[in-house]
DNA sequence: CTGACCGCTGCGAACCTTTCGCAGCAACCT
DNA sequence: AGGTTGCTGCGAAAGGTTCGCAGCGGTCAG
């Protein structure tokens, strides 16, 4: 972790805590968790935290740039670092698996939908869902409809 | 409607019910709908009706493929019936109108995320979020980062 | 047409995630 | 060191979705 984030916040008027730190860590540590799991996380180092704080703190940090968010579908949101290398999240449908790929393949795609419809896109937000490679060989079975 | 919804329905063992026509005919009406506006929508016909038949009938009538729902972020999910040509979702995080637009403009995008990581995408259940074209000129506003 | 299953519905409560109000604590400035 | 006031923990509330149950009513056999 850079050690500016201490300054990120300070710039903007917020305060220095340790639940900060801590959730910052954590969101770092762990790459696509969710509060809940943020929470479990700060709690190995500080038990008495609280889940508010998770929320509230999340909500800071994402203000002042350090953290993004990205919707995954039904379930809660995913939080992770803000990096150099922005990414798209291919969700699986079938066996929830989340992977990263470099926001490169979708140039295209994004420019193509500024250029027709004037829409700037934040290809990063919200993941795309389908099958990955392993689950689409075998589809069609009992689960496949519990999809998200 | 098309006429077939009740042989689709009995085709995989479920009743006819008026309650599942009126969720049909209110998703197809309402377009883009959450399960509360399609329930308000059914009660203009028939007040009794519950919202949790409302759940239970959407996952019904998605189970045999009569309707879909896609993600616009955090709040709930929109239905919408299944149609010949599938669409994507363009949700303005700055004024929350979605746009809809062919799927074709998402095709090579889609062939390239198989090809390269075989994944196989349904382009149509997440929605694509960022800034619509009258929003993102008058971008950096105050409400700027009240985004989903 | 009638009767009898059992699937579907309405209702209320439970659940889960996220937000809020409040009182006390502590980070920061001086 | 001391005072401001932003931040935290806690409990409750809010919002969306699911569940359990008893009774109604589609559906099908007779």
């Amino acid at each position: 972790m850079t050690e500016d984030w201490e300054a990120r916040l300070r710039e903007r008027g917020f305060r220095i805590t340790p639940q900060r730190q801590l959730v910052l860590e954590a969101v770092e540590t762990l790459r696509h968790a969710t509060p809940e799991e943020i929470l479990a996380e700060v709690q190995r180092t500080a038990t008495g935290v609280n889940l508010s704080t998770v929320y509230r703190t999340l909500e800071v940090l994402e203000d002042v740039g350090l953290v993004t968010h990205a919707h995954i579908g039904h379930g809660p949101p995913t939080y992770h670092a803000v990096e150099e290398h922005v990414h798209i999240h291919l969700v699986c449908d079938r066996c929830k698996k989340v992977e990263s790929v470099p926001s490169e393949v979708a140039e295209d795609f994004v420019r193509c939908l500024e250029d027709q419809y004037g829409f700037r896109t934040d290809i990063s937000h919200v993941s795309v869902h389908g099958l990955c490679d392993s689950c689409k060989n075998r589809a069609f079975e009992p689960e496949a409809d519990d999809l998200l």
